[in-house]
DNA sequence: CCTGGCGATTGATCCGGATCAATCCCGGCG
DNA sequence: CGCCGGGATTGATCCGGATCAATCGCCAGG
């Protein structure tokens, strides 16, 4: 599952222990701005993010840019349609994968489970988008960034002196573009949130979570 | 696959000959104005669409809506996450539906073939909802409505005299919960399209596409 | 045939977020 | 240490689409 906002937002970390045959390769590592694969390759392989994060995007002619997801450890990419890859995908923080053959996910012979886990995945993904899709059409700017924030809290959030702390690898520029907005909305949008003391900004790529409560209800829609 | 955009729009409809073992059960019809399944339900079914047309609908706290797709002939719905639905569904003009257990999917024995099929379907979804993502996320409003036009003409357009003839059996309300537009945003960029001699509009309910390349252009951009 | 009602259209105005335009901040490098 | 460059922030203004508000059009029911 990418980073998305889901009705349930405490649910566990999916794929967490995949099914652990000899059906694995060997773990690839890859460096912050290596690219994974580009939209049109076709597909080998699918990768589960062990650690570090990834960026799935996705481009019009004329350079508008929509990036589909974020990809944190426990979360699959790589899906095939029609045996093709419908993004780009690049790393924003060095990452440890777990590849799996394209043939897993299709026919599974020889493993079952992973099989069936990688479906499910697939089922997960679906679902974590129509939720995403409520994101882009019907919520304002800071339901928005509110409703990232939250979702970062919760899968990636570290305990800090009380406080949750979330680290953001990507640019403001990479999350406007997840959300539908501009750079200088999500900067305005953050400084405001700062302001109202719902978050403090330890550094660019830092954020502290200091009212997480009402972070979540900005998200579902409380005024101001 | 959904009535969404996709990068190449004259892929045949998906699974139009799904696997015919006799794993199937007989046919359902259900009369415009049914549910078919709601938000929360367990998943016992999947439905492949004969004829007709379905909405899916996620609905927030506050009653904003965001319609998710319509599905129509070909399409497969109700794929579950975690076993559940996590859309409501239901039915905009009568359906004739071909259901295949959940367990077709989930594990297939007995039918390898509908399970692939099945699973070749969620993947295309995937697909396509991440290019409906470019279009809620980074589309003006002629642009959304221009691309769906787009897509119903390649999907269900009649040929009549020359032109294309679509049926929109959905309100402008529905179109606009799909767009992350207002009914009146729909509505007006539908005047401005007639007026343009792009379309026709020959009653509420059917558009005559005119100039499908000024259509097309416009979707991905064109100005005025 | 008249009437009521609801969705669609059209008009007037408002406003949230985009756009345009300076700084600011910070990290890398000479 | 000072300079440079690119992303981030902040400010001023603009504009596309939302909102508020009438009609309009069409069909169903008396």
């Amino acid at each position: 599952m990418y980073v998305t906002v889901t009705g349930d937002q405490d649910q566990p970390a999916p794929l967490a222990s995949i099914s652990s045959k000899i059906t694995r390769s060997p773990t690839a590592h890859l460096k912050a701005g290596a690219h994974l694969y580009f939209e049109g390759d076709s597909v080998k392989w699918l990768y589960q993010i062990k650690t570090g994060v990834l960026r799935l995007t996705r481009m019009m002619e004329d350079g508008r840019r929509q990036v589909i997801a974020f990809g944190y450890p426990g979360d699959i990419v790589g899906f095939p349609s029609d045996g093709l890859h419908h993004t780009d995908c690049d790393v924003l923080e060095d990452v440890c994968l777990q590849p799996y053959r394209r043939s897993m996910l299709e026919s599974g012979h020889g493993d079952p489970q992973l099989h069936y886990d990688l479906l499910q995945a697939a089922l997960r993904e679906i679902s974590a988008m129509q939720d995403h899709f409520m994101m882009l059409g019907r919520k304002s700017a800071v339901e928005k960034v509110a409703s990232f924030l939250c979702v970062l809290t919760h899968r990636v959030g570290k305990e800090v002196g009380g406080y949750t702390q979330v680290v953001l690898p990507m640019s403001r520029g990479d999350i406007a573009d997840f959300l539908g907005l501009t750079t200088e909305t999500v900067s305005r949008t953050l400084t405001q949130l700062r302001k109202s003391r719902i978050i403090a900004i330890e550094n660019i790529h830092t954020v502290i979570i200091r009212r997480p409560q009402a972070l979540s209800s900005l998200s579902l829609g409380a005024r101001t």
